[in-house]
DNA sequence: CATATCCGTAAGTTGACACTTCCGTAAGTG
DNA sequence: CACTTACGGAAGTGTCAACTTACGGATATG
């Protein structure tokens, strides 16, 4: 998972993954869309496959890459839990805030 | 929001976000909850605050941080597009082939 | 004013990483 | 069997980032 988050964190790698969301593709069709050598993008898969984001299948000389939805769809879990825990965290703070706030109040009240 | 996405990266950097989204905290507050030097938070701090993640009030020797919600929701509301983006993309995909797929059913049926 | 507290910055080190060039390998092609 | 195609791996380079120690500045406190 940590590899995941890593790996998204880099631009090119999230264009990468976009290439190879919708078809499968082979390492040299993908190195054409951008203007660093092949071997750069070999090993921009290679940490792809490795964080589990892609898939490789091998057809003869070529090796072509394709998303690979399950992990994706973890690593989109994960970041959702992680907005939701803390969102969770900010209402229960305010929540005991105003529990205090009111306790206070009503101590005033009382005088 | 490159630099939110790259400050995310960080697994540290999101126990600080964390700890910072309920309650505003000092930084040496923050630093207690780890084991490295206080610069390191420190420096931390600072990138979550240049990625826009954090704010910094000053209160006599101390500088209080918090998260910024609206921020966040930037990050978040990116990362989602970027998913629902590529979903989009595959299946429109999906439906292309589906329909070169039925184009080749029918020639066949007119043999 | 002297001192302590709270904290960021500066400088240096180490390791990771994005990239390059060069090379090896495995599969098609004449 | 040469030769090409398609590719990854190895090695080297420059840069960045996470950390350390050392220091200085600003604010409370006696």
């Amino acid at each position: 998972m940590e590899a995941a988050i890593r790996a998204i964190a880099e631009p090119r790698r999230r264009e990468i993954l976009r290439l190879v969301w919708a078809s499968e593709l082979a390492a040299g069709e993908i190195a054409r869309h951008f203007d660093v050598t092949r071997p750069a993008i070999s090993q921009h898969l290679r940490v792809l496959k490795e964080a589990g984001l892609v898939s490789e299948r091998r057809n003869g000389t070529r090796r072509l890459y394709r998303a690979r939805p399950e992990s994706i769809a973890q690593l989109r879990a994960y970041l959702e839990s992680y907005w939701d825990e803390n969102l969770r965290l900010l209402k229960q703070a305010a929540e005991q805030e105003e529990q205090r706030r009111a306790r206070r109040d009503h101590r005033h009240e009382s005088h």
